[in-house]
RNA sequence: GGUGGGGUGGCCGAGCGGUUGAAGGCGCCGGUCUUGAAAACCGGUAAGGGGUUCGCCUCUUCAUGGGUUCGAAUCCCAUCCCCACCGCCA
């Protein structure tokens, strides 16, 4: 969330930000409705302050009389009853003033939050402006020492590649037709060594940022309530991409919504938390199952393990304090353990700055990393893969616009709340990596070979073998 | 799921209709004393919003949301959460 506050100072830079990112919200009404609240806001304090005067007057008076009621006759009693009337009808008037402020209000600040929860982050002025995911900006690209990115895989390896459905099929690795069968559309199921070879990279990718880059691993949970979804900014824009679980329905409780990533559960851990200076920054990785209802993307990469509604993820969370020079430094830190993470792996990647149109409502910046799989992108004049990037990991930087909503806070030196800053990257999303790896260790023979760093965690396997008869 | 007991400031805990934003204690900060420290003593110590002549003023908040009342931490209703025991259970 937008300090309403800056917005009121300098509404153009929010109105000319919200146009960057191509998000259409109504600021104008926005400020006129703030307008609004504050006036009547004042009114009413200041109606409900002479309210608690007279109250502080005449209540001990009251008391007084009603005492003197119970032991006097029926002359006195009368002239009581009198005086109390008087003194009790005394602040009548204010209290109709008071609930019709009241009314008002309460018709006027559900529009105004629903409003304000809308307005974009404007991004940083470093990002470049776009207007699509095709304005993003290459900013590097890496490859292994063996694979020359300007050329084919042909080119580099000396034989055509498959792409990775042809390869979990004929290597045992995925069933996506009982998937299917069992529960719709873009689910799977992982056999044998593909779920063997998920589970050895996620464990690689959790043992590397615990271990060698001390984030403190987390298991939190996945299924939340709204205010976590609202707080992290995922709702109310994005309320329709989550998994609804209608627990009020049953007529107890309160509703839940499954987690498209680990960052909903980490950062929401601290909300409504006035942290110690002295923790910061906190590092913090999990490893959770992600559910996206893919609402929107029908017909987009519907086959294979790329798109999916259930996958699991690693995922890296950064909280520190409210400065920039802070912020962009673990921004560049989270994206070289992800370097060094497909450098690991072999994997070529290229790293994107997102221009402003692909940022979304709540970050400043962001940097996605892409790899390179042969089995993506346009299909060549005999119809067969030119080879694409697809998008793995994405690191984004949002200043206090998500501790603000979370309400997350620190003391500073000078014993002053502020709002901490956060930051978040996908350290590996599992079955989407699968595809780069499958792809590029693949072996003229259909077999794959296992990276080094992985074997450890595949009980020594150093290559995936096709398999002839069916998975199970 | 059933029954019973609870949710009050950073923490413990009193208050159960009227100067109670809240006693007392712990913790924390400042001071006195001391060569220094401890102890003792004195003082201070919530967050958020609005206004401001920048001295302050004011509103909201005692789990949450409604209600009763001239006035609610205190009474009523609903919900959530926690604890204990029983039932079920990986």
């Amino acid at each position: 969330m937008i300090d309403i506050k800056l917005l009121r100072e300098n509404p153009q830079r929010f109105i000319d930000g919200a146009a960057a990112k191509n998000i259409n919200v109504d600021i104008t009404t926005l400020l006129d409705l703030d307008e609004q609240k504050r006036l009547l806001t004042r009114q009413r304090e200041e109606h409900r302050a002479e309210q608690k005067r007279i109250s502080k007057e005449i209540g001990p008076l009251i008391g007084k009389l009603k005492g003197q009621l119970k032991s006097a006759n029926a002359e006195e009693r009368e002239e009581i009853s009198e005086k109390l009337t008087d003194l009790e009808s005394k602040p009548s008037s204010l209290k109709t003033e008071i609930q019709r402020l009241d009314n008002t209000l309460a018709e006027i600040e559900p529009q105004w939050n629903d409003l304000l929860l809308h307005i974009p982050q404007p991004a940083d002025d470093d990002v470049p402006r776009g207007t699509s995911d095709d304005d993003n900006v290459q900013i590097s690209t890496w490859a292994p020492s063996d694979f020359d990115l300007s050329k084919s895989f042909a080119e580099n390896r000396g034989f055509e590649p498959k792409p990775h459905l042809e390869l979990v099929s004929e290597l045992g690795l995925a069933d996506f037709e009982r998937g299917v069968k069992m529960a719709g559309t873009r689910h799977y199921i992982l056999t044998g060594n593909g779920m063997r070879l998920q589970q050895a990279m996620l464990r690689y990718a959790f043992d590397l940022i615990i271990n060698k880059y001390e984030f403190t691993p987390m298991a939190v949970p996945v299924i939340l309530k709204e205010d976590c979804m609202v707080g992290t900014g995922f709702f109310p824009t994005g309320r329709d991409q989550a998994y609804h679980i209608e627990e009020s329905n049953r007529g107890s409780g309160h509703d839940l919504f499954l987690t498209g990533t680990g960052e909903v559960g980490l950062m929401g851990m601290y909300a409504d938390e006035i942290l110690d200076a002295k923790l910061l920054p906190i590092k913090m990785a999990t490893i959770s199952t992600c559910f996206r209802r893919e609402a929107g993307a029908a017909g987009r990469d519907t086959a294979g393990l790329y798109r999916i509604h259930q996958f699991e993820k690693v995922e890296q969370v950064v909280i520190c304090k409210a400065d920039e020079t802070e912020s962009r430094k673990w921004h560049k830190e989270m994206i070289g353990i992800v370097e060094f993470l497909l450098q690991q792996l072999q994997l070529p990647y290229r790293l994107l700055q997102c221009c402003t149109a692909d940022l979304g409502a709540k970050n400043a910046d962001m940097i996605d990393v892409e790899c390179w799989m042969p089995g993506r992108g346009e299909l060549d004049s005999e119809g067969k893969p030119n080879g694409g990037w697809g998008e793995t990991h994405s690191a984004s930087r949002l200043y206090d616009y998500q501790c603000r909503r979370l309400n997350m806070r620190y003391r500073d030196e000078d014993g002053n709340t502020v709002f901490a800053h956060s930051l978040n990257n996908t350290v590996l999303a599992s079955p989407r990596i699968l595809i780069p790896l499958l792809e590029m260790h693949q072996q003229e023979d259909g077999s794959v070979a296992v990276p080094a760093c992985l074997q450890p965690y595949m009980n020594g396997i150093t290559m995936l073998e096709p398999v002839h008869a069916p998975s199970m």
